[in-house]
DNA sequence: CCAAACATGTGTCACAATACAACAATTGAC
DNA sequence: GTCAATTGTTGTATTGTGACACATGTTTGG
């Protein structure tokens, strides 16, 4: 019967908890190299600029990250200050303001980005190898079920 | 070889970054109904309560949250301000101040959970019964090895 | 019993995030 | 070519985090 079926996803969901949990750990380690350096709104917005690659228009940027645009400015004007990001006019339309990404930006993603997976290999190097193989597998399995929900605004969430 | 050996879980490290992008965005969206609530750092405090499921002391918890004691203090005026948390005096050392989580605390916390459980089982019913019975293995896998790491201060990261 | 050690709370400060309203500049539509 | 919509920015205000120094009350060890 269905419920079965629903019972089974349901328990599983349960029993990922603490799972999510640990990973979360991990993640939120991560994120100490910022300490002092960059806040967690500041790096997400470093994060959703690395992620895209070009200079995107503040009033996007605003809108990834729901913030109002006068929110975004002062903390794009900090980001400015501490020479991780760019303001650069748009030739085509002079009203716009793009925003990249400064060297140093991108160097602060990555170094969190390092740490995350230096963390992991450690976690990871404590399993036999079947475990390993059987845990990328099924991690793959959920990202791609997880992307299947398709709710855009997630993607850029990197943290 | 060993170089092999580490290879394997560096790689498996890299292959995984995917999907610990996929689960943050779940624990992020669950983190949602506190919107206007209450904020992540206040949200820790309740976790940490409802973890250790007894009344806990104000510097300890501040130790837990690695912030100053005074910072704690302010936290906690907001939170027995908006009734999720209660003082109350340790008749075993009158100068501690032991804090515990109200009923309405608890709901906090539990609200939190029953979302990401039904955004983790959304996901989930969209895996085959195999794949899902092979997520919920690696996962346990995951925080088995995780917890090995036994870092106590990520224990209680609980968001 | 007294002094040192300890736990919490207060006063004060700095700074980040955030919103709203008002404004300036620019573009696009008719 | 004028006028309305769009985009970014500034002024202003509120709230929360966080730290430090200091005050107050409380144990505890001599």
């Amino acid at each position: 019967m269905s419920d079965r079926e629903v019972g089974g996803a349901a328990e599983a969901a349960a029993a990922v908890i603490p799972g999510s949990r640990a990973m979360l750990a991990v993640i939120a380690r991560s994120l100490s190299p910022l300490h002092g350096q960059v806040t967690v709104p500041q790096f997400r917005i470093l994060v959703i600029l690395a992620d895209s690659n070009v200079a995107l228009r503040s009033g996007d940027l605003a809108k990834a990250l729901d913030v109002h645009p006068s929110t975004l400015v002062r903390m794009a004007d900090r980001l400015v200050a501490r020479g991780l990001i760019r303001r650069s006019e748009n030739s085509a339309s002079r009203r716009e303001t793009l925003i990249e990404l400064e060297p140093a930006g991108l160097d602060v993603v990555r170094t969190v980005t390092r740490r995350r997976q230096r963390d992991l290999r450690r976690i990871l190097e404590r399993m036999t190898s079947g475990e390993r193989a059987a845990f990328v597998d099924a991690m793959q399995s959920f990202t791609r079920a997880a992307a299947a929900d398709a709710d855009a605004d997630l993607t850029s969430f990197g943290l």
